[in-house]
DNA sequence: TGTCTATTTAACTAAATGGCTAAATTGAAG
DNA sequence: CTTCAATTTAGCCATTTAGTTAAATAGACA
């Protein structure tokens, strides 16, 4: 598998790309925070981060008795690098392109 | 299931992407052109074009005997557009110029 | 030390994924 | 209307994935 397919496996999930988009937007948060916002066990959304972590999609740091989770900046770097590489697909027939670049959020 | 998800989730996978990468490449190409390209059988390519047409990710036409598949540039503007909304997490720290220049005092 | 809290690892199960071969479909051509 | 070529659909199987609960690990502190 390619970093690139890795990255998108990593996000393939509405559990660990709700943890991206969460750790994106509120910062760095210990395990236990990203538990108490989901529906699923403590052992489970663990393993999403494992996942996260060596797809390299989070960096890890431990603070005492917690682990602290924040996205790495990188990761987020490549996808945009690719979108930006096809840039002409996306953009053909799309007549909002400086509308979008300028726009502060989508969706 | 998130859109956005089922995006990524069809990306998650080295032949998908594989085909993605040349369709954006080379155009709209029939299903027995990427077949010939690949190192595995036919109907595992149907499926996998199947797969991607019903996350949005191409649009099919018929042409007598055969179907050609193309990208839809939506798609692709759909993680064009989350990587923007984001854009301030791969952005920090990894341009250094941007990062001077958005400073007022420093030397 | 012993215990409390935070988190991960282990063991297990059900469902999803991705490959194959064989059969079905669809359009073109004789 | 028969046959050929292109492609998809149908079964089948092995592997991976995502969830669970129970047990293990690691740090803080009386």
């Amino acid at each position: 598998m390619t970093t690139l397919v890795n990255t998108f496996a990593a996000l393939a999930d509405d559990t660990r790309l709700g943890i991206i988009e969460r750790l994106m937007a509120d910062g760095e948060q210990p395990a236990g925070d990203l538990v108490a916002r989901s529906t699923i066990s403590g052992p489970a959304i663990s393993r999403h981060l494992k996942i996260l972590r060596e797809a390299g999609l989070i960096a890890q740091r431990t603070d005492g008795n917690r682990r602290l989770y924040a996205v790495r900046p990188e990761a987020m770097q490549a996808i945009a690098n690719w979108t930006m590489d096809h840039r002409r697909f996306w953009e053909a027939g799309l007549d909002r392109l400086d509308a979008m670049l300028s726009e502060e959020s989508h969706d």
